[in-house]
RNA sequence: AGGCGCGUAGCUCAGUUGGUUAGAGCGCUGCCUUGACAUGGCAGAGGUCACCAGUUCGAAUCUGGUCGUGCCUACCA
């Protein structure tokens, strides 16, 4: 084996072996077990956040593999209408062309092919993560069966009276000429201004303060073209004479009604509000209650339309408003303009404004959807993990809206539905069905509906309609309900409160049992990693490694905002003088793991992957260790354990119950951690050191050497197998070395059963002992590095003070103290004789000492000594204290009284055995 | 504006139902080329648990408040 690990050389061969041997997909005939994936967009390359649920999901799947479940984690990718679409269109665009300019047919074979030619990015990403996913039954959201379902659940809804076709006001986006849905809506802080307005009375009206006008405020003047009222609060004394009157609208030759709307509040402003029923959600709903006009001033691009006066009519909004503000202002209409902070809507794809527009489109009635869905997680059929974010999905879905699910794009699952001259609707898979659903005649001209559903439409079947729903099949019988959703908090209403509505309506089944919710990964300052701000990374920079010089390269490149780049590269030199060295997929794997704490979103640490590759590292060289030690070893040898191996048994024991009840509780930080630490701190710092000088001691009988090998090498294919899930490549290649030493039927850790807590003994006698040795090593080790005795000078040590314990201890571990310790002679000394002057460890009551004769500095250790002291007065004081306090000895629990009481013993003998060490320390200088 | 979080060592984070001397990794200091590993070993320094008040025999942990910070939702024209 290479003396260190070196990923790069394992990874994509072990893969390709895993997947061709068809490993991912479900086998055997457990209980199924089943992960559905978040669909990557077909259009997306990989980023650090699927790269931590990638992680998250196959460390659960791999495990659930291991104890014989039958697991499927099913492949697949979104058709993503609106990214997709833009991508392909960009394309034409390259070549000076628009997607009108060739036609629907000939774009939508354009997305197919390219989706053909560069789909496939994000799946060799994906690969790379050693993701153990279903590939065999990769799935795409626009595949024949996928159409099918949505087509099926389109008409089902329809028929049921749960999708409507109706005119409404809805959020849509200018640039892409489409509806979008309240989630895709963006609201961001921008400065902007408030206009104030003066609207003349009509009919001589007045005010109360005697004034010939009413002066309303606006962020948006040029909607005062689509103006059809100017409302009060009903019981404002100031104007509510004036409900029923009117006011002339400037600019344009109409006048409007003022009335009275409780909507208004009088505090605010001037308590004049200026209602546009066409272009504000707030105003459309005043507009209904007083059944005002709504008119429309916009076409879909966002420019002035035709009912608007002729002297704006073609302006862009922008420009609408500058004029209207001046023109207002030559007639003395303008009554002052302040500084805003307003909150601008802007479509999450495109950054356009959004803007509230008047248009037919389909819905989907969603209370009685709901209500199901948030019964499913009231009742405990579905339950987050934190269980906080069980609040977020309530409260939204008790105020949840009617969903409007069409889109006026070309890219995505076209409406089954069709019009006839007049304009009924006839929704059916095909025109052929829906003749011959409603009876039509052949003379009927039909018109098929050009809209396309919105993405998040489809991908709301995904856990039905990827295992063959509508079709009754096996595979919906064993892995529906799938067990944990693993997801960020951010598509929570887009994707999985859709999913539970959709799955409980179709199949009267949840989709899921467990929702677990990670947080976001953001860079090392906190911030939302992203293209635009250059602070994003690449997932597989960190497998592979990447130079400084294509590391700026690539974050400016393609950048939507090119006057960044200087800034970015200047960060990027900073944050990454060298670059970013390989690390492998293992020890990213392994990071995320230890960063998924509960719900926290977790900022990327460098060092935190760079510490797990040495881990890595740690555990390659552990195993070179064990396999050269074990080269004489053979299964059938007689063999005789050591209390050491009994010890590393017992720690396996704690190991293997700790990390299966981590994963159980998706503390995937903990298993991480716990691995972690007994791989390095256990079996590496201790147990290999103690073998050592077994191994190597002449004298020690070839049935104990037998003993340690076995175990050493049984501790490390259980370690091994506990590890896997998280950290897949290495544990495989080692796996196989060691599997084969000790003579196993050889194939792949991946399909090896999970270690069971039957295979490994607690054993608290073993425990004790080897706690007792590293007490007293370390004990030796700190008198070592304070006096600063060389490692390589050995010492002489004295006994004192022990018990029978202490004593049969020291002689059972004799061999090994001399070697770990560097221990040259070891001498018992009775209670009654005086010794030496020496330096001190305390283990319990035992006194260990060495000579300080020609080695150790007496200041050196005398001032040691006395913060030894320190410390002991300081807990002391602080046991007493509450000892003495009658409250505490009557209230608290006897235990903890107990407890408190034999601490302070020890510390009142400790302490004096000190003041002793201390007193002979003196008497030296 | 409402809701949900967060504030613990220089940095990134753990800390289970209140009860050891509040922990880990990285970083830092000193020593060490000992026959798995310098991507290493050994030892060590470092914390008023944001602040204030309360409950309690006892608070990092529970309650109320203050400050700082992040996110989500809704938005007053």
């Amino acid at each position: 084996m290479d003396s260190s690990f070196d990923p790069e050389a394992i990874e994509q061969s072990l893969y390709r072996d895993w997947e061709e041997k068809n490993y991912f997909a479900p086998a055997g005939n457990g209980e199924g077990y089943c992960v559905l994936i978040p669909p990557p967009n077909v259009t997306g390359t990989l980023h650090m956040g699927h790269a931590f649920n990638q992680t998250l999901m196959d460390t659960l799947i791999r495990y659930q593999r291991m104890k014989g479940r039958q697991t499927l984690w099913q492949m697949g990718t979104d058709h993503a209408g609106i990214a997709t679409q833009m991508l392909v269109e960009r394309q034409l665009e390259e070549k000076g062309q628009t997607r009108q300019d060739i036609g629907r047919e000939a774009f939508t074979k354009k997305v197919w092919e390219w989706r053909e030619n560069s789909g496939g990015t994000i799946a060799r990403q994906i690969r790379r993560m050693g993701s153990s996913l279903d590939w065999s039954r990769d799935r795409f959201t626009m595949d024949d069966g996928y159409a099918l379902a949505v087509q099926t659940v389109f008409e089902r809804l329809y028929d049921e009276g749960l999708i409507y076709r109706g005119q409404r006001l809805v959020n849509w986006d200018p640039k892409l000429g489409t509806a979008i849905s309240d989630l895709e809506v963006e609201n961001i802080e921008e400065q902007g201004h408030m206009w104030h307005f003066r609207y003349p009375l009509k009919d001589g009206l007045l005010t109360q303060d005697g004034e010939d006008h009413l002066t309303v405020a606006t962020t948006r003047p040029e909607t005062m073209l689509g103006d059809t009222a100017v409302a009060v609060h009903p019981e404002d004394e100031r104007y509510q004479h004036l409900i029923g009157g009117r006011v002339e609208l400037p600019l344009t030759d109409r006048s409007i009604p003022i009335i009275g709307d409780a909507y208004v509040d009088s505090e605010f402003g001037t308590g004049c509000v200026k209602i546009t029923p066409a272009h504000d959600f707030n105003d459309n709903e005043v507009g209904q209650r007083h059944n005002l006009a709504a008119i429309n001033i916009f076409t879909e691009s966002a420019f002035i339309n035709d009912a608007a006066p002729e002297a704006y009519q073609g302006l862009a909004r922008e420009d609408a408003r500058k004029k209207v503000v001046e023109d207002l202002e030559v007639l003395g209409l303008l009554a002052r303009i302040e500084e805003h902070t307003l909150s601008v809507p802007r479509g999450d794809r495109s950054g356009a404004i959004i803007e509230p527009l008047l248009t037919d489109q389909w819905f989907v009635k969603i209370k009685p959807l709901a209500e199901p869905a948030i019964e499913a997680v009231k009742n405990g059929d579905i339950q987050f993990v934190p269980k906080q974010y069980e609040n977020t999905y309530f409260s939204w879905m008790y105020d949840i809206q009617d969903w409007c699910i069409s889109r006026q794009q070309w890219w995505g699952h076209q409406i089954p539905a069709f019009y006839d001259d007049s304009g009924a609707i006839f929704v059916a898979a095909d025109e052929a069905a829906a003749r011959e659903k409603y009876g039509l005649d052949p003379s009927v001209n039909l018109r098929e509906d050009e809209d396309v559903l919105e993405t998040w439409f489809s991908s709301a079947l995904w856990p039905f309609a990827t295992l063959g729903w509508p079709e009754e099949t096996p595979e919906l019988d064993t892995f529906l309900p799938s067990n944990t959703l693993v997801t960020g908090h951010d598509i929570i209403f887009f994707w999985v409160a859709r999913m539970i509505m959709m799955t409980l309506h179709f199949t009267g089944k949840v989709p899921f049992h467990t929702v677990y919710i990670h947080g976001l990964v953001r860079d090392g300052e906190g911030h939302k990693m992203s293209k635009t701000k250059g602070n994003g990374l690449d997932p597989l920079d960190f497998i592979d490694g990447i130079s400084l010089d294509q590391l700026v390269e690539k974050r400016t490149s393609n950048l939507t905002q090119p006057q960044m780049a200087p800034r970015i590269e200047k960060v990027t030199r900073k944050d990454f003088p060298d670059g970013i060295p390989a690390y492998g997929t293992d020890a990213l794997r392994f990071t995320f793991c230890a960063l998924a704490t509960t719900g926290r979103d977790v900022r990327f640490d460098l060092n935190r992957i760079e510490g797990n590759r040495n881990f890595c590292n740690k555990l390659w060289n552990a195993t070179k260790f064990v396999l050269s030690n074990t080269e004489e070893w053979d299964v059938g040898s007689p063999y005789q354990v050591t209390v050491a191996d009994q010890w590393i048994t017992s720690k396996a024991h704690t190991l293997l119950k700790d990390v299966e009840y981590a994963l159980e509780t998706y503390r995937f930080d903990i298993f991480a951690s716990k691995i972690y630490d007994f791989a390095w701190h256990e079996y590496c710092d201790w147990y290999l050191e103690l073998t050592k000088p077994l191994l190597w001691d002449e004298d020690i009988p070839e049935e104990q050497k037998n003993g340690i090998r076995r175990t050493l090498l049984s501790t490390l294919e259980i370690l091994l197998r506990i590890a896997h899930p998280v950290v897949p490549y290495i544990t495989e290649t080692m796996w196989a070395e060691v599997a084969a030493r000790m003579k196993l039927p050889v194939s792949t850790i991946m399909l090896q059963a999970y270690p069971e807590l039957v295979d490994l003994k607690f054993d608290a006698q073993a425990e004790a002992q080897i706690e007792w040795l590293k007490s007293v090593v370390t004990g030796l080790r700190t008198i070592r590095g304070e006096a600063n005795i060389k490692p390589s000078q050995p010492i002489p040590v004295i006994f004192q003070n022990g018990d029978e314990n202490d004593r049969k201890r020291a002689l059972d571990c004799e061999a090994i103290l001399r070697r770990l310790a560097k221990v040259d002679k070891i001498t018992w000394l009775a209670e009654a004789d005086a010794p030496p002057a020496n330096a001190l460890a305390l283990v319990d009551q035992l006194k260990v000492m060495v000579p300080l004769a020609g080695l150790i500095d007496v200041d050196a250790e005398r001032s040691r000594i006395e913060k030894e002291m320190e410390k002991a007065q300081q807990e002391l004081k602080r046991l007493q204290g509450k000892l003495s306090n009658e409250k505490f000895v009557a209230n608290a629990p006897e235990e903890v009284v107990q407890s408190e009481r034999d601490k302070e013993a020890a510390v009142q003998l400790r302490l004096g055995t000190l003041t002793g060490q201390l007193a002979q320390l003196q008497e030296l200088t």
